[in-house]
DNA sequence: ATCCCGAGGG
DNA sequence: CCCTCTGGAT
């Protein structure tokens, strides 16, 4: 894709999808701890899910000293209206308790010390390390980001590395945080996996995906 | 019935 | 690459 295309993507979505008070729909990009433990929890799961559990669970265990004191069985019941809980209370609990005991209560800036955290992979890394640091390591490959890249013609490929690199077209006018959001956003809203919102789409004109519906259809 | 801003383990 | 983990909304 050319630059010129990938920058007018950016720009829309950046238009379309603003960034209001320092946070996304429900993951803040000016709280490390918040941020990671959100997007720990948000894996397979709706942000209304984990938007419900959001102030309950921070108001109880605002810093990772404090989640770090508690037990998985405690922090359970808390989080039981999202999916997979229990492996969910196991994976922040241990996360706070790592970054306690092997980071100095800082939650870590690097990728390979992200995720070393108990439930912390590529995905929730580069979102941590982009949102919340500011630092460009790579971009959050997730479903979403596969599919709204893949339609718009950004890429062919499914492997993440390949991914990340055709993606790095969205960058210059953009920062990797927002580029994050956007594609995210974007595949959650309009751009689904079935049933895309082409009409409600701003960025039909420049979509392969789009063409080749189109085309189909005609006779 | 099917899907949801993945990660860990085999 | 495959499977499992899970409750809630539609």
């Amino acid at each position: 894709m050319d630059p010129d295309t990938a920058c007018a993507i950016y720009r829309r979505l950046s238009k379309h999808y603003p960034i209001v008070g320092g946070r996304t729909n429900f993951i803040p990009f000016d709280n490390p701890f918040e941020s990671l433990i959100l997007t720990i929890l948000s894996a397979q799961t709706t942000d209304r899910s984990v938007t419900a559990v959001r102030d309950a669970l921070f108001s109880r265990y605002p810093t990772p000293e404090a989640l770090a004191a508690a037990s998985p069985a405690e922090v359970e019941p808390i989080i039981r209206t999202i999916g997979f809980h229990h492996a969910k209370a196991a994976y922040i609990v241990g996360t706070a308790q790592k970054i306690v005991e092997s980071f100095g209560g800082e939650v870590p800036r690097t990728m390979d010390e992200l995720r070393s955290l108990p439930g912390v992979g590529r995905k929730t890394a580069n979102i941590v390390l982009s949102h919340a640091f500011g630092i460009n390591i790579g971009i959050a490959v997730d479903t979403h980001v596969k599919r709204v890249s893949h339609r718009l013609g950004m890429t062919d490929s499914r492997n993440p590395d390949i991914i990340e690199r055709d993606l790095m077209a969205l960058l210059p006018e953009g920062t990797w945080g927002e580029v994050n959001y956007l594609l995210i956003r974007h595949g959650r809203e309009i751009c689904t996996a079935r049933n895309p919102q082409h009409d409600a789409c701003f960025l039909r004109d420049l979509c392969r995906y789009y063409a080749e519906e189109v085309r189909a259809k005609s006779p």
